[in-house]
DNA sequence: TGAATGACGAATTGACAAACTCGTCACTTG
DNA sequence: CAAGTGACGAGTTTGTCAATTCGTCATTCA
């Protein structure tokens, strides 16, 4: 049951698609989201999703390849809203290492949040985390961009120190911040996330500055 | 059956434990170590112990509360002496900027050894962190006190900063440190701990560094 | 009196069958 | 032929009941 990155994929091709077509997976991905933030990926059948869109559920299977694959889409789709918000906010702070804070701040509280008032998306989000699927690598990627952006403005700055690679830095901070967006370790152990997430934010910021 | 830091202790009181009694606590946590190294935490029962020293278990409830108080017993004595390994270690070391980067590295190999080598101890480790045992929290303690020393080993030699207060400093340091000794997350998630502890610690002794 | 235990109730675990869910395929329909 | 479906096998979850296990207590023994 468990597919690997290697799977090929039986839906069809993505060069195919017609624009209903986008339409249908976006009805079907609406209609996923609402299920599962109501009752859980778990309990939100493939039969659930196909009946408020009306269509069978081998229908459904032409546009993704399996559950799971809808359940990635979701999740993948809630966490680049995440870092789309978090970058537009970022872009409107001027000084880098206030961005740096900001960062760590917003992971901390975007991640108690959603634990408190969506747990089930939370849930969701949690076994993206804990069975490696596409949605945490492609988080991780927009949030070291993010990241690379904000460092390379503060280095351009003269804020920021330049020594150290920059790829190395970036890398660096973006595994400092793994403790504050991890839902697996959020459910395990809910700690005061904020305070915490301040004082690395202001140890990485020392590490920074020049 | 689960129990609280509240719960008060059945077993008999601390302060009238002989050294005989000693010995047979010393035991019993031997007899549950070497059980829960070969069988695993879970299939090892209280009979199981009691079986190994001879003894019934009805008897085994004067030294601990409960199979978790013995669980967390060889956990804690499991992790207390990494600790005394590691403060054996650092002390040799007369550079506080290269104790940093040692301790990152020895938190993720010795965590790697674990989960290669000693899986069902991994397991009991991996239990107490998920459960909030007080063995994980002793070990945050004893790390604390030695990345202090280290630290405060570090300014009064003038290679580290003075400015910001030392335990604010001290404790941002040990979170940066949980993402690499932590059994929870290891087994979710067997990313390349080696290098990733190399790049924090280089970043932490970064913003140490005056 | 202190060391130690067998026997026992409550709670947990394991095993196994029934019900359900996933995903496929041949097939219908317009 | 494109859009869509019912029916089905493989694999998984759920429910149930018996067997274990935990932890207590009254009792024994030296």
């Amino acid at each position: 049951m468990k597919t690997d990155g290697t799977a090929r994929s039986k839906a069809r091709d993505i060069s195919s698609w017609s624009p209903s077509d986008q339409a249908r997976r976006d009805a079907i991905l609406r209609a996923a989201s609402a299920h599962v933030r109501h009752y859980g990926y778990q309990k939100t059948t493939v039969a659930d999703i196909a009946k408020t869109i009306h269509l069978s559920t081998a229908y459904l299977y032409n546009f993704f390849d399996s559950k799971q694959a809808i359940g990635e889409a979701v999740c993948t789709r809630i966490l680049s809203d995440l870092m789309s918000e978090l970058d537009q906010s970022v872009r409107q702070i001027t000084s880098p290492s206030e961005c740096i804070v900001f960062i760590f701040q917003y992971l901390a509280e975007v991640s108690i949040k959603m634990f408190r008032d969506d747990r089930k998306i939370h849930d969701l989000v949690a076994r993206s985390f804990h069975e490696h699927w596409t949605s945490p690598t492609a988080y991780n990627a927009e949030l070291l961009s993010i990241l690379k952006s904000v460092i390379l403005r503060g280095r351009e700055t003269g804020e920021f120190e330049r020594k150290t690679p920059l790829d190395e830095t970036c890398e660096a901070v973006r595994y400092t911040t793994e403790t504050f967006f991890h839902p697996v370790l959020l459910e395990q152990n809910p700690r005061n996330l904020i305070d915490e997430a301040l004082m690395v934010a202001l140890l990485v910021r020392r590490s920074l500055l020049c």
